[in-house]
DNA sequence: CTTAAACAATACTTATTTGTATGGTTTCAA
DNA sequence: TTGAAACCATACAAATAAGTATTGTTTAAG
């Protein structure tokens, strides 16, 4: 269970572009000085949220990076999907993880998958219930509101995870 | 936020030591069939293991492998660790990702590390208190066992966040 | 006491991720 | 209109992870 250099460091990028007033921009070299990377690297992960939408850019002399949204409307959850390329409930373990035979050896007694999934799910709320303005502010307040996710979580839990959720393959 | 191959194959190939009655043994190739993978992949997850103390192993013709201790005292925590060399606990983000300055350039206001150290927590707390033994239960009581486990995490989560954690670099 | 089948350890190959380099286009200002 | 500074895109190199191969040691059965 690992964060990846492009979701960290990415993540950090989108995070500086947040704390920006209205009509502000911040340029690749600036973003590079402020968190200590090249600005090629930095360059890279604008260049995948400007893809994913998430960044609009002004070219020229003066130019720079701006969110295309505030901040709140924005999950941590778009932005790990825009720095990594993929779509998480696209994949389930089942699928990514197939071994030799390309297709799960379990059956329906799988015990693996629900752990894994419960897992995926506890994450998969804060990641899209969080948003860019979130972290930028104080500590308690993210507790807060990690807090409300995770009592939601509890809650909506037993009706996601259901035995009829078993894996499909043999 | 991925779950790396070693993670999953290796935790799958536990579990089915896990599976064993008392004095029984599996080998390599056994697993391998089960899992669907390599023996010599198979091996190297079960060196690792044994490193780690976690399985013992019988040598010779009919040789094979058997968890050291009753799998409801083995923490998936310590599997993972065991599987992938990394105490989590040892490494905390900001040192894990430092980029070029190779101390974090953001001081007391860094408000990112907030969110993954709650995030992390509870992960941390989940592998923590699950063991090999509750994955070979049904999906209902993986659910129940979880769902204990969040909210005793949330009660918890704010004696360990606190302001004084901040980023100690400048 | 020889051999088959299993574990042991390490080396090796391939794939993916990480981070850099390069050549190009856009814009503004002198 | 020319040049500096920024974005754009892709290619490239280095590091790590994934998975395989190889050589050796152990053990029990014949």
């Amino acid at each position: 269970m690992n964060v990846s250099a492009s979701e960290e460091y990415g993540l950090r990028c989108a995070v500086r572009l947040a704390s920006l007033n209205p009509g502000e921009t911040l340029s690749a070299p600036q973003i590079a000085e402020l968190e200590g990377l090249s600005v090629e690297y930095v360059s890279k992960f604008m260049l995948y949220l400007k893809k994913a939408n998430l960044v609009r850019t002004f070219r020229g002399i003066n130019g720079g990076f701006a969110l295309t949204r505030p901040a709140s409307e924005i999950s941590l959850k778009s932005v790990f999907e825009a720095l990594t390329g993929k779509n998480k409930d696209s994949e389930e373990f089942c699928d990514q993880f197939a071994g030799k035979a390309n297709t799960c050896l379990r059956g329906d007694s799988c015990s693996i998958r629900p752990f894994w999934r419960i897992l995926s799910l506890y994450i998969d709320e804060f990641t899209r219930e969080l948003t860019l303005s979130d972290l930028l502010k104080t500590e308690a307040e993210t507790l807060a509101k990690t807090e409300a996710i995770a009592r939601k979580n509890i809650d909506q839990l037993k009706l996601k995870v259901r035995p009829s959720d078993e894996c499909s393959v043999v």
